[in-house]
Order: structure tokens, then C-alpha cells, then sequence
DNA sequence: TACCAGGTAAAAA
DNA sequence: TTTTTACATGGT
């Protein structure tokens, strides 16, 4: 189904993915009750296929590939998306040098709220070193990484348990609270499924420690739902500033504004500036293995 | 040393 | 109703 760039993906998803996932394809995950560790690579034969070792080898094999290629957005096709950036001044540029690149996300919601609200408010190489902490002091030890912990494990914690970790008094509340909602069922994750994206924000933001920005993050990076723009965070603005604006910083609604045009690829067009120009810009060696 | 960084909710005005 | 403030850590 299209080109897939799984090193670069990989590479982007794995920059910020503190002991979780390692940059040559490595990832830890719970799987079958059991802290999991995942290599992953692309065949170079053609067309590419991406390979798959865990170990051990997970039960439910054929559930288990499921879950991984939603993992890589497998069946995401990104040729309609690609054909029309190419018709498009100031994205042709930015697609034609990300050929392939598809998001990677967590394979669990709750991890997933926990690396948004690690990301609130502080920069990203603090939220960085929050979520190491977090995850050698909470996380399942696979090989030399780290599963996540999942919501139950984490509903059996105080909030200052996680405060050590150097999660703010109230954001650590907010964790072992949702955490409960989850593990207790308040929080029915599967029921999101069929609902759409503006419900499904109206309904997250009614959480506490969920706002506009962690609801729309949420559905973009841990649901693949991505026609969502989190148009108020900083990093967005500033590449829709940059690439689609002439340079100035947009607010949130003219963010949205500058976007409308590329419904239902939204929250993809930002993400692929977003790396776009994080590539250009910081100071990594991006290039990839040979 | 300040100040800013991929926000949120509660207090104050 | 709108505006202001506290919050935690890491980099500059």
C-alpha cells in the first residue's frame, strides 16, 4: 500500500521515546499480560515488508500483528494525501523530502495520556526526563527497555509517587486519576471507536487534565485520527507560521484557518512540517542507516 | 539569573 | 465573563 519510510519513521517516533523504544526498532510493550520486547525492521526486497520479532513470540499472533500495524499505520495510504501537496507550493517540498514517513503511536491510550500530560506546559526535553524517571521507576523491564505501565498499575499508586518522578502536584492527580477511570471502567476506551472527532474531544475535555490541546493530541497521536490539529500548541503554530504564513506565529484559530483546505489530512499536514522542520533544524543526524 | 518551554484549572478581577 | 496565576523541570 504505497511507500512506506519505516527507518524515518521509526527514527522520528523513537527521538522522544525515552526507554520505551530504542532507534534501531526496538520497542517494549505489554502484550498478553506479559512486558514484551518488539524489533521491527523493513525487508529490503520489494516491495518492502516490515518484519516483526518479539520476544518471546506473543500469543495471538494474528491479534498481535493487528496491533502492531496499527502501531505504523499500516493501512494508511498516504498517495491521496501525497498527490494533492504536490499541487501545492509549500507543501510539495516538505512531502517530496518525507516520502513514506507515517506517524508512529503508542499501542495504549493511557500511555498515551501520559506522554501528553508530561508534555504540558514544559519543553519537551523535560518532559523527556520526566517520562525516564517514570518509566524506570513504573515501567515493566523488557531487555533494556521499558514497557509503559498500564492504567491499573498505575491506579494502585499514590499521586506522590508520581510527583518523584517530577510530575506536577496536580498533573501526578490527574494521572492516578484517570488512571482509575480507566482500570475501573469509567473510561471506555473501546467506545471512542465509532465516535466522531469533535464528540470525542467534547468528551475527553470533561476529564481533569484534559484540556483542548491534550484532547486533540490524544486523538491525533494515539488514535490516528488525523485530521486533528492540536491548533494552539506552540510547536504547530510555529511550522504552520513558518511554512504556511510567511513566518509570523498564527493564534490557534488562525491556525485552523490556514489548515482548513487540507481536511481530511489536517493533523497529518502538521505533523509533516512539524518534522520537516525539526529535521532541518535540530541538530540530530537524521540521516538514515545504510 | 532569569526566562521560556508542543497547557490546565482555579482564583481574581 | 475574561484575565491572571501557580505549577515542575531542563536548557540557554
Amino acid at each position: 500500500m504505497g511507500p512506506y519510510n519505516f527507518a524515518l519513521s521509526w527514527r522520528l517516533f523513537s527521538a522522544y521515546a525515552a526507554g520505551n523504544a530504542s532507534e534501531r526498532g526496538s520497542v517494549a510493550i505489554w502484550w498478553d499480560g506479559k512486558p514484551t520486547l518488539l524489533y521491527l525492521r523493513q525487508t529490503r526486497e520489494e516491495p518492502p515488508v516490515i518484519e516483526l520479532i518479539a520476544d518471546p513470540m506473543p500469543a495471538r499472533a494474528r491479534e498481535f500483528q493487528s496491533m502492531v500495524r496499527k502501531m505504523l499505520h499500516a493501512d494508511l495510504d498516504l498517495e491521496p494525501f501525497y498527490r494533492r501537496a504536490r499541487r501545492d507550493k509549500a507543501l510539495r517540498p516538505v512531502v517530496n523530502a518525507l516520502v513514506g514517513l507515517k506517524p508512529v503511536r503508542p499501542p495504549d491510550m493511557f500511555q498515551m495520556m501520559v506522554i501528553a500530560l508530561s508534555e504540558q506546559q514544559v519543553s519537551m526535553a523535560a518532559a523527556h526526563r520526566v517520562r525516564e524517571r517514570f518509566l524506570s521507576a513504573f515501567g515493566a523491564r523488557a531487555g533494556r527497555l521499558f514497557a509503559f505501565p498500564r492504567a491499573a498499575d498505575i491506579a494502585a499508586l499514590e499521586a506522590k509517587d508520581l510527583r518523584a518522578c517530577g510530575f506536577s502536584a496536580r498533573k501526578a492527580e490527574y494521572l492516578v486519576s484517570l488512571a482509575c477511570k480507566i482500570a475501573g471502567g469509567e473510561m471506555d476506551i473501546a467506545s471512542w471507536e465509532g465516535m466522531a472527532d469533535g464528540e470525542l474531544i467534547d468528551l475527553l475535555r470533561g476529564y481533569p487534565g484534559i484540556g483542548e490541546w491534550t484532547a486533540e493530541y490524544l486523538l491525533v497521536r494515539g488514535l490516528g485520527r488525523l485530521d486533528v490539529v492540536p491548533a494552539s500548541d506552540l510547536g504547530v503554530r510555529r511550522v504552520v507560521g513558518r511554512y504556511l504564513a510567511g513566518g509570523r506565529e498564527p493564534t490557534s484559530a488562525e491556525v485552523r484557518e490556514l489548515l482548513a483546505k487540507w481536511s481530511p489530512w489536517r493533523g497529518l499536514v502538521a505533523f509533516y512540517l512539524l518534522a520537516h522542520h525539526r529535521m532541518a533544524t535540530d541538530g540530530r543526524n537524521w540521516s538514515l542507516p545504510t
